[in-house]
DNA sequence: ATGTTGACACCGG
DNA sequence: TCCGGTGCCAACA
């Protein structure tokens, strides 16, 4: 039988398909991979992210985990995403949540 | 098998 | 808004 799509391989596809410009929060990531922990997309990106786009993935309110912080805001802000908060702390999920569907910015 | 950890989410106060 | 507890699920010791 069939194979199991390794529940890391979904996820690894799930924020390599996340366009340029835009973000999904770790909860939408687990669904749109098919599992039901936000925690195990962590868990994967911190095993394996490296081979992924992982600055892409944001807490659900926009803000970012401490010790990868600065480095996702850099590439955030290198492919156009703004930030607000005094510094810079957030990123604004309504304009830039990707639906998951359209494949283009905006 | 059991317990701990973690790049989270949700709810109550 | 901030803080704390609970639910979640895979990896690891």
């Amino acid at each position: 039988m069939p194979e199991r799509a390794d529940f890391a391989e979904r996820v690894l596809a799930a924020v390599e398909a996340i366009p340029a410009g835009r973000v999904m929060t770790y909860g939408d990531v687990a669904e749109y991979a098919g599992i039901r922990s936000p925690r195990s997309v962590g868990q994967v990106l911190a095993a394996d992210g490296g081979t992924v786009p992982w600055h892409r993935v944001l807490r659900h309110d926009g803000s970012m985990a401490p010790h990868i912080r600065d480095e996702q805001r850099a590439r955030l802000r290198a492919e156009g995403v703004r930030f607000h908060g005094q510094r810079s702390e957030r990123v604004d999920l309504t304009a830039y949540r990707w639906d998951g569907v359209s494949t283009s910015a905006e």
